[in-house]
DNA sequence: TATGGGGCCTCCAGTAACTGGAAGGTCAAG
DNA sequence: CTTGACCTTCCAGTTACTGGAGGCCCCATA
């Protein structure tokens, strides 16, 4: 099938799909005209990478995730170290962000929001005062 | 004052400082050497931008806010609803990595994790089944 | 005066993961 | 033969820095 099949199957923007050929996520075969020609693997490959991106694995673990997909040897607890500690770095930034979150509806919270210059939110920002 | 020393005062990578300079966030004078000076208003504007980073504001916001903080005669509303802008992003954001971490952990209780090939978290993202 | 060690400068390249656009080849339909 | 959709490559830009090379500048010490 050509790129733009493989795209609207797999969900991905056909740039996307070219950009992971470059990188060696994926190696369609080549027709004679140069057209890139992807197999139902290559198809799965893209529809696997797409998921796992979307569940917020980088480049990289996606590449190891394929290996691993690939090797029929490999142990279920070799996945599942790299999903858990993916798991961690997700807990991690739900942390930061409701840090952040606090913090920024405190001073909203104590900003008038009317036409007058005086701003809380300006100040805190200049020097917090307990954060 | 030179750069090591606002870059240590303002808590902030000397390399950053640079930076913040190139894309005009401050404007640090020059001696007759080339060295950058740094006034007191600097550090404070280096301070200040250091702070809403880490809330989490980009580097666009910050001018933004610097544009803000310097006109004494803008209403703290306009503060407010840039910040109130910035919480809804923190709380979308939020969510999302909380479904992420949802499905994701699902998919590692389901997995033994153990020396067997057999594993549901490359399933759950070959094709998921429910989420 | 020479030397050593910081500190400072600029410029270039790289990071992550694409995205947009230009310039041009290919194919099927009318 | 033309139109238009599709395909190709390559280059540049995005965000917010970070690292390194190569080279001044300044101060202290021998």
């Amino acid at each position: 099938m050509n790129i733009k099949e493989v795209a609207t199957r797999a969900g991905l923007p056909v740039k996307t799909i070219r950009y992971y050929e470059e990188i060696g996520l994926i190696a369609p075969r080549r027709q004679a005209n140069g057209y890139r020609v992807f197999a139902e693997t290559d198809l799965h490959k893209l529809a696997f990478i797409g998921r796992a991106r979307s569940l917020g694995f980088t480049i990289d673990d996606c590449r190891r995730l394929l290996a691993l997909y690939d090797d029929k040897d490999r142990a279920s607890a070799d996945v599942k170290r790299l999903a858990r500690t993916h798991l961690v770095e997700i807990g991690t930034k739900i942390a930061e962000l409701r840090a952040m979150q606090r913090t920024l509806s405190d001073l909203v919270a104590a900003c008038a929001g009317d036409e007058r210059p005086d701003c809380p939110i300006l100040g805190g920002l200049a020097a917090p005062s307990g954060g």
